[in-house]
DNA sequence: TAGATTGTTAATCGATTAACAATC
DNA sequence: TAGATTGTTAATCGATTAACAATC
């Protein structure tokens, strides 16, 4: 498997490829072209072949690709062959939303442990899962071999939390509070704010309504 | 206030901006430079004051922007200054959690309507709003004069409740089921899809260890 | 063989960054 | 005036798309 640098845009669009090629398994659909997937990702064909040319030839020429030797590419290049263990911080709604949803769907990234700072949570049970108070983090993420985590709590907690997990030694971090996060640069830090994806929106609303009447 | 094309990088820059500013304006700090937001943002201060000139002047040479100032004129820009009112489909964790949200943090975008097929949900109160059933849909939104769709159903509901929305007029969806929706072209789809920054994560915590180790 | 589709190179397009005159 | 910082043009960089030989 080719390992040159591999530009963000592109493994970003990886994780969308590995669901619109589950989704074909599950209807047994077992072979699929560029041109195919380009049509249901809104994509342009080109650019998916190049995509998946960065790491090896996965194709048949003439025929397209075979979706399950695919999606079984796509998940080694992923690392989603092995199973990646998550603490989860802010036993809130939003905390409830991924272990729940986690634990239904996804066996590749696991959430193994909940921390909440509120006692009243402490003890109780997500999924299976008791919530800790935020004195075990450290421990607990070090024992289990933790290497995300996953800050659900409000924004004016976040960065604190970020410190104890960087501190902890996780690796990654998905961060769903709505404020920027300072770490060190070898800890990986991705922003899910759906608040940005809200406000654009606002934006293009009004604008292409603007477009339009012209 | 110029109107170019503006590229989609720009706009959704701008809502994160806005959050930087918010902070400093809590923190009454009432004057930043281009290289100060960029140091908060991890981006370069030429990207942001290019950003910022594509829709006026708001700077000051030898001085910087009046905080204040900039998240007035980013407001307008992405029309925040009127209400945005958006309906919300699927009761269930992640619904909790946005309405939730929602309600105490922004009054620019407001979910005044709850909706869920699940006939135990309906009649339910989340914070303060009844769950009604999906047939109502159509009516509420009409008469609320409601143009955003926030989708938190599963995946295989998902396509259903966009078709709905749109028949009944929406001009912008925010998905956050983990799937591709197909919608006209004078709808405005996001995605709000957290699974890809997860998977996108696994790749980059084992490969930024490799790339130390080499 | 004819039709389809890949992998890849070259061309295009767009976005980021550097540099600097203008000016507070 | 000297120092700082904007707005903007030009240079660079990177990503997308088109085109096509290879081949199933």
């Amino acid at each position: 498997m080719k390992q040159l640098k591999i530009s963000e845009a592109v493994v970003r669009r990886l994780p969308v490829y590995l669901q619109v090629l589950n989704e074909l398994t599950m209807r047994e659909v077992h072979t699929v072209s560029s041109q195919e997937l380009g049509r249901k990702l809104n994509l342009n064909p080109a650019q998916i072949r190049k995509d998946l040319a960065y790491f090896g030839e996965f194709g048949r020429k003439g025929i397209g690709y075979d979706v399950d030797y695919l999606i079984e590419k796509i998940r080694q290049i992923l690392n989603l062959d092995k199973t990646h263990y998550a603490a989860l911080i802010g036993a809130g709604n939003l905390g409830h939303a991924l272990c729940n949803y986690n634990s239904y769907i996804r066996d590749d990234v696991q959430i193994t442990a909940v921390f909440d700072a509120n006692p009243n949570k402490i003890g109780t049970t997500i999924n299976g899962l008791t919530v800790q108070p935020m004195e075990a983090l450290s421990e607990q993420i070090r024992s289990q071999g933790i290497r995300i985590g996953i800050i659900t709590v409000p924004a004016s907690e976040a960065q604190n939390v970020a410190n104890e997990l960087v501190s902890a030694g996780v690796d990654g971090i998905l961060n769903f509070a709505p404020a920027i996060l300072k770490v060190p640069d070898e800890v990986r830090i991705h922003h899910a704010n759906f608040t940005t994806e809200l406000l654009s929106l606002a934006y293009y609303i009004e604008n292409e309504r603007l477009e339009r009447d012209e």
